[in-house]
DNA sequence: GCCAACGTTGGC
DNA sequence: GCCAACGTTGGC
């Protein structure tokens, strides 16, 4: 049996996470520190099967809803996916996620609707999903954006 | 604050 | 299993 060799970096998945910031905030995020925060009250299954994919260290990042509408920050994930401790049912689950480093510029919602290479992100087509994953070439493209060299991200 | 989009629930 | 009613998200 062949073995496979691949040069994948460690971090091939990348994701968006919107929260409000009235709920939530990145300032909030950041405060939290190494510790991270459980992601929870995410009562969705398309998101849910989104964090089951999570592996440790993926990337993401942070998106203000409804104020601000920005992409403000690049999370990562601490802790796999597990039973939602704010839920009763057994149904829902939670990761945690650790605060990476900001967005130089903040990339907004009018930025990405405006720019043809996002036009297939989840975040224009799938507005109310809350946990979305982010193709590599968004994942650059943002980045570029938001004036934020991907590889200088310690995660 | 309004309302469109859309996911979920429950009657049939 | 269909679909109407309902609740929620989130842009505007």
């Amino acid at each position: 049996m062949a073995k496979k060799t691949t040069i994948t970096p460690s971090s091939s998945h990348y994701w968006l996470l919107k929260s409000e910031p009235d709920a939530f905030s990145w300032e909030m995020c950041k405060a939290r520190g190494e510790k991270g925060e459980p992601w929870n009250g995410v009562r969705n299954y398309l998101a849910r099967n989104n964090m089951r994919a999570m592996k440790l260290g993926d990337l993401g990042f942070f998106y203000h809803s409804n104020e601000g509408r920005e992409i403000v920050g690049i999370i990562e994930i601490s802790l796999l996916a597990r039973p939602d401790p704010s839920d009763d049912t057994g149904k829902w689950e939670c990761v945690d996620v650790r605060a990476v480093c900001d967005m130089p510029t903040p990339v907004t919602l009018a930025d990405v609707k405006a720019n043809p290479k996002l036009a297939k992100m989840s975040l224009v087509t799938s507005m109310r999903l809350s946990v979305q994953p982010v193709t590599p070439d968004e994942w650059a493209e943002v980045c570029r954006m938001g004036r934020l060299d991907p590889r200088k991200i310690q995660a």
